[in-house]
DNA sequence: GATATTATACTCATTTAGAGAATAATTGGA
DNA sequence: TCCAATTATTCTCTAAATGAGTATAATATC
């Protein structure tokens, strides 16, 4: 899963119509699976990654929709890259990560298919349980999943709902198979085997890894505005900031250094630009940024 | 790797004189990885698992001491089981965790061998970089991962300082080989393969977890009082904790409810004992418990 | 009945987080 | 030229969480 940040918010690198990750088999010629990890993307998409780190490893033959015989064991990786990278021949092949979980993105407040479209049918669902127990079980999962009954939503519970939505049977992957779903899936591009799932997975390290490891500056350009990097965030988490917070937050943990130049392109005044400072990797073991949310 | 808290303190379940962890080939009669990972453990060890969760996927094949023709994928796993569950046949089989790495436990202090041992060792290591800049680089690092020179100790950092006395050529794993180390390794059991970096892999990740999931509970027997929940905590850390503080945080967040029964058996005045409120799992996503630390 | 020992409850200062107001430096147009 | 609009930056205030220590309670032992 290779991931850029651009003025399209944050995407992720595909093959294949844009259903599926870049991904190949581990061979005798790798030295390491990090670096036949590499060669495969490069191969498949013209990209040389940077940092990377593992996922997790799958081997559910009932969810990769392939024939039981067949021994596959997924190894997932997660990418981070910089938007110039993601320039060039191989554009089209970018694509949002927000569509392919259209419920994630709360910049805009609680997205309305939540109430419209998921609550419903997963209370649908709950009531369809045998007994009253699992019920109110299932409930009590949906309402901690998805923020209802007055709880909070919690942006790195992207596997768990993605999961949860599986179960109940509402992503078209979990339709295929022989016994074919006869509803209509929920809004959300679907995608080959269980990518969507490495997809998912990825996406909520990627939301709690942010706050406690520098990783976003992979994401940003060699120089950056502080708005930029607070919309970079922003992005990822899928929440709003509070601006004067995450400034004081970055500022404090000595993150980043002013380069002394500032933007001359925008409207208003103008902001300072900063890079990161690489040295604080040696310093100190870096303790992320925490995320200073806002409820507007 | 099968994690048990004793009296003895936390100890692993291993197999062959006590140098290797239970593991096996994951096989076609297997329906997936943890159904495979059970029976092995299983038939191993006498021992039925209950809590697991995977740790990483190693193919490192310089590492794990066997020819390169051979490729093989170590995928680990982390389990959690009550001591009762420790008890029986298998009992020798256990050991405690601090024997593999004598480092890690700082209970009673920050161990004098870190400082009369490690530090000179890592020194010399760093002193003989070719260059000034990976010198500095490496007392930089050395200095971060063991708290020398105003650095805090950070008991998740297991993995980096396992991985930087490998590097230094300190471990004895990372003596064999084609060119074996021709100095004495420093202290701490040395084990199969690369089966001492899994287990420096489960402790920093267990470390990491209590502090956001209640995971210790799978540790602890049905009923306890708070001061054993404490020394478990306390146990796999590595730390002491602040008493009154550490109440605070387990009553507040409602993870425990009281049986309405006492201890007999202690001098002083008898504690409460408590269970865990398993209704939380469902209730809401749990924040585990916050380390409060103490100084002394 | 004094003392040791452990459990439990409280207090206080300090730090951190959440929210919002105030001020500064631009651009674009009246 | 001056005013509104826009974005950046700095401050202030409050509430909550954290770190540390003290006080009180209930038991066993001598």
């Amino acid at each position: 899963m290779v991931v850029a940040v651009t003025d399209q918010g944050p995407s992720i690198l595909t093959v294949g119509q844009g259903s599926a990750l870049p991904s190949g088999p581990f061979e005798l010629g790798h030295r390491s699976l990090q670096s036949g990890l590499r060669a495969w993307v490069e191969e498949q998409t013209g990209h040389q990654l940077g940092y990377i780190e593992q996922l997790y490893t799958f081997a559910d033959s009932d969810r990769i929709g392939e024939q039981r015989q067949q021994r596959v064991i997924s190894i997932s990786y997660l990418a981070l890259t910089r938007a110039e990278q993601a320039a060039g021949p191989a554009q089209r092949a970018w694509r949002r990560w927000y569509d392919f979980f259209p419920w994630e993105d709360c910049r805009a407040g609680i997205p309305p298919m939540i109430g419209e479209i998921l609550q419903p049918r997963l209370l649908a669902w709950a009531d369809g349980a045998s007994n009253d127990q699992v019920k109110r079980e299932r409930r009590q999962r949906a309402a901690a999943g998805f923020g209802w009954d007055g709880h909070a939503w919690n942006e790195e519970l992207v596997l768990q709902r993605y999961e949860q939505l599986y179960e109940a049977g509402l992503i078209e992957e979990a339709m295929r198979g022989p016994r074919p779903g006869v509803s209509l899936p929920i809004p959300g591009i679907a995608m080959t085997a269980d990518h969507r799932r490495i997809l998912a997975t990825g996406i909520a390290r990627l939301r709690s890894k942010i706050k406690y490891r520098p990783v976003v500056f992979e994401l940003m350009p060699p120089v950056f505005t502080l708005l930029q990097l607070q919309r970079t965030v922003e992005a990822l988490s899928g929440r709003l900031l509070h601006k004067p917070n995450f400034r004081r937050l970055i500022e404090q943990q000595e993150l980043v250094e002013e380069t002394g130049e500032t933007t001359a392109d925008t409207v208003g005044r103008p902001a300072k630009l900063f890079r990161f400072r690489h040295a604080v990797l040696d310093e100190r073991v870096v303790s992320g940024m925490k995320l200073p949310l806002s409820r507007s």
